[in-house]
Formats: C-alpha cells, sequence, structure tokens
RNA sequence: GUGGCUGUAGUUCAAUUGGCAGAGCGCCUGCCUGUGGCGCAGGAUGUUGCGGGUUCAAGUCCCGUCAGCCACCCCA
C-alpha cells in the first residue's frame, strides 16, 4: 500500500521546531503590544465574495490561486489566501468602528494559495498580519512600519531591509493612469502577453514585470511620484519624515508595486537577502478604500502581513531549550516504582520531570534519554539511596550537588529550578 | 501554470562499464564501571519514493507518476 503523505505544499511542523514558531508568535503579541494592536482571530474559510470584492477580482491570487470550492449546502466557499478582507469583514460585521476612532488588530495563522511549492513558499503558508482601521494620518503608516521593524529586530532577522513606495490616492491614480496608459501604448508591441493583458486591466502591475523586454519598456515609462497630487504627496512626505526622525532607514524603490488592488498611497515590503528568490518577509500599505468597497463606510486603513516560513528561514538557528528540568534515572529493577513515584511527585510539584524506566531499560539506555532531554537536573535512585533515604540531585554543568531525603524532594528541586530559571 | 535538478536505513551519505544493497552517526541488548556524551561484544532497521518497461541481471538505462529543491510566475 502507497504511504499516505502530506498534501503537496504543506508540512509538519514537528517537536524541536515548533518552539521557533512559539518564539515569532511570543514576539508578535510583545512588540505589537507595545503599539495597542490586539489580537483578532477570523475563520479560516469565508464566502468567496470576501476576496473577489476585498482581495480584487483582477489579482492572481483571486483568478488562480484559490482554494475555491462548493460546500454541502451550496456555498461558494473559499480557503482565505490572505488575512486583511476577513478582518474587514469582521469589522464591518461587529460593528468594530463605533466607539474608538482607531482600531487596531493583529491576525495570525494559516493561508492557502494553489501555487508550485517551493522553499520559503508554500500552499498552506502562515501569515502574521496587522490591520489598523480608522486612521488617516501618516504617522500612523510610519508607525506600522516601525513596529514591523522592531519585531524583525527582536527577531534578529538577518539584513532586513525596508523598500517604501507610494501608489497615490484616487485623485493621483485616475491623473497616472491615463498617462501610463498613453506611454505605454506607444510601445505595446514590446511587450509581453501578459503585460498586454495587464496594460487594459491593471497598467501599474506591468511594473512587476521581470522579463528582459518588459524591463526595457518599464524603465521609460513615467513614474508615479511625478503624477502625485498634493495631498498624496503631502501624506508620503509625512511617512518618510517620520521615519527618518525615528533613524529608520527606508530605501524608496519608485516601482514598487504590491499585487493586490486595494492598496492605496503607501506601499512597502521587507526583504531579507538571506532568502534567494522568496525574499519578500512582510509586506504591506494602506488600503483607505477597501473597508467602503466591502459595504462600510468610508474607514482608512494602514497594514502588513507578514510570511512566518519566511521569517524563520532568515532567523538564526536557536539553540534548543531543555524541555524538561529533572531527569530521573532507576539505577536497577527494585528502584523503578520509586523512581515512578518521585517522577510524579516532581510534577505536582510543577515541575517537568521525566524518566526512562520502562520495561527493563538498562542504566546506559536512560542515561542516553537523560542526555537527550537535555535536562539540567539529574537524580539516581538505586538501593543505597533508598536504605538511607539520602538521594543526590546532580547538576549535569558543573556537578553540582544537593542531597535530599524522599520527602524533601519535590520542594528542593522546585527551589533548584526555580532559582535556576530566574538567574 | 512553464522549464530544469534530485529522490538509497531514523539521519548523513556510499555502491566502478548494469553484476550479492553498504558505512558513519543514531537506535536496541549484554558485559563493565554508583551517577558513563567511556570501553568491549552483539543486534535490528530498506518493496532503493511509487508504477511500468528493456535485460540473463536494474539503486544504476527508458517511460510514467508522486514529492522536494532551483529559476520563471506570484507573493508573504
Amino acid at each position: 500500500m502507497k504511504q499516505i503523505q502530506a498534501i503537496r505544499g504543506t508540512q509538519d511542523i514537528l517537536p524541536g521546531e515548533v518552539e521557533r514558531w512559539y518564539r515569532v508568535e511570543a514576539a508578535a503579541r510583545e512588540v505589537f503590544g507595545r503599539y495597542g494592536v490586539g489580537e483578532i482571530r477570523t475563520p479560516i474559510f469565508e464566502d468567496s465574495q470576501v476576496f473577489v470584492k476585498g482581495t480584487g477580482e483582477t489579482t492572481d491570487v483571486v483568478q488562480k490561486e484559490m482554494y475555491r470550492f462548493t460546500d454541502l449546502g451550496d456555498n461558494d466557499i473559499t480557503l482565505r489566501p490572505e488575512g486583511t478582507p476577513p478582518v474587514v469583514r469582521a469589522y464591518l460585521q461587529h460593528k468594530l468602528g463605533q466607539g474608538r476612532s482607531i482600531d487596531r488588530y493583529f491576525y495570525c495563522g494559516p493561508m492557502f494559495r494553489y501555487e508550485r511549492p517551493q522553499k520559503g513558499r508554500y500552499r498552506q503558508f502562515h501569515q502574521i498580519g496587522v490591520e489598523v482601521l480608522g486612521a488617516e494620518s501618516a504617522r500612523v503608516d510610519a508607525e506600522v512600519i516601525a513596529m514591523a521593524m522592531q519585531w524583525l529586530a527582536e527577531l534578529e532577522v538577518a539584513s532586513p531591509t525596508l523598500k517604501l513606495n507610494t501608489v497615490g490616492d484616487e485623485e493621483t491614480r485616475i491623473a497616472y493612469r491615463e498617462i501610463l496608459v498613453a506611454a505605454q501604448a506607444e510601445r505595446l508591441d514590446e511587450l509581453c502577453g501578459d503585460c498586454r493583458a495587464r496594460h487594459v486591466s491593471n497598467p501599474l502591475r506591468v511594473f512587476d514585470c521581470k522579463k528582459p523586454g518588459c524591463q526595457a519598456v518599464i524603465e521609460t515609462l513615467p513614474v508615479i511620484q511625478e503624477s502625485l497630487s498634493a495631498a498624496a504627496d503631502r501624506h508620503f512626505n509625512g511617512v518618510r519624515e517620520a521615519l527618518a526622525d525615528w533613524d529608520i532607514q527606508a530605501e524608496i524603490d519608485p516601482r514598487l508595486v504590491r499585487g493586490l488592488d486595494y492598496y492605496r498611497q503607501t506601499v512597502f515590503e521587507i526583504t531579507s537577502s538571506a532568502l534567494g528568490a522568496q525574499d519578500s518577509l512582510l509586506g504591506g500599505g494602506r488600503y483607505d478604500g477597501l473597508v467602503a468597497q466591502m459595504g462600510g463606510e468610508d474607514v482608512p486603513g494602514v497594514g502588513f502581513a507578514s510570511g512566518t516560513e519566511r521569517i524563520l528561514l532568515a532567523m538564526p538557528e536557536a539553540p534548543a531549550e531543555a524541555a524538561t528540568d529533572v531527569f530521573v534515572i532507576a539505577f536497577d529493577e527494585g528502584s523503578v516504582d520509586t523512581t515512578h513515584r518521585f517522577v510524579h511527585e516532581l510534577r505536582q510539584a510543577g515541575l517537568r520531570a521525566l524518566t526512562y524506566a520502562y520495561g527493563g531499560r538498562n542504566k546506559r539506555a536512560q542515561s542516553k534519554a537523560a542526555r537527550r532531554s537535555g535536562a539540567p537536573w539529574q537524580l539516581v535512585v538505586g538501593p543505597d539511596e533508598m536504605a538511607a533515604d539520602r538521594y543526590t540531585l546532580r547538576r549535569l554543568a558543573d556537578n553540582h550537588e544537593e542531597v535530599v531525603s524522599a520527602g524533601e524532594l519535590p520542594a528542593v528541586a522546585a527551589r533548584l529550578v526555580r532559582h535556576k530559571a530566574s538567574s
């Protein structure tokens, strides 16, 4: 029979690896908390319209990457490919905007896109993202970026580079689109098929194309910065000034364009040179208009999404944290019952205790298991100890020993372990 | 969705022109040593990713398929 395996592009996160995930998530909660951002959890699947309307009908994500199906009740369902539209949907559904002018949320969880898997790109992948709704100030854009940078710094991510651009407000985009379409039309025959299609559907996306022929044309196309409305120009300068004021280096990239339709004004991306082709750790921007697009008031928004797998790839290998405090070894068969009783008592006392004295494992096997566990403390139970009621807790790192009776063991061990944890 | 590279024990990797599937580490047992990253002796583990084909003979050659990786694409 064929071995059943995980679906292509999905993976198991195993013990020993999951601890690094905890670290990323814990740092997110902690750093985001400093900015007043609280967690929101939305369903993993939604009505497909959430993404068709939110992410945008013309995007590749919606057109060819969604896990979209009809359920048994004949509903059009999609496994979420990104986090922003569901947050906006929840924001509207629960009328979260009432009472507060600025709402800040982060989410954390799996996303699904049907793409060809590669390192740093999976069909089920994980994102941690932030959405700030109800603020139009450029300072909030800068705060969101500062928060992302702070988080990556705490995670010791390798060489993060912030790239920043503006795609203009509505007024800018209407004016710029005309100029851009005209410029592209002049050299349409030099563009690839995809770009000729984008020229009609979404001319801004032509900037994403990496084909040499298109690159040659792109070099000559007018950039949006030259068409910025006064308001958009002021906003972008506001973001840049705030970042400069907080000593955050930003590389202005006039051709940075995001692939989702809802971005307006500020867009940014943080890449890492440690990653190869899929080098984007995190991307985001402002999405004024999305809330209205999804049926709400005209509420502005700004946020980002990060790829957890990619952050993990760019993070240093953490030294393994011991998952056990005390490992108890039975010297012989006659010591096994006492060994297990001690383990039980240590656990009752709040310690992480482990033994390997099962089914006649010899001392050698137990000793190896103790080493594998990484437990800083070891206790051997043998006939001599039991006869004298004197047991030795031994710290492997420096051979420090504490001799205790059976009755004192849990309390003494708890004190020793706590002392170590706090030092 | 396109093109390419790679799949051998738990793991890292060998296996000459097609010729008996192996090693290190890890794992298990015994001996030894009262607290062993020791020593000695022994042991287990594979439909060589899967399915076909060529051949006296396939880990090796051919076809298909699945998976991973690289580039494109896309994006976080």
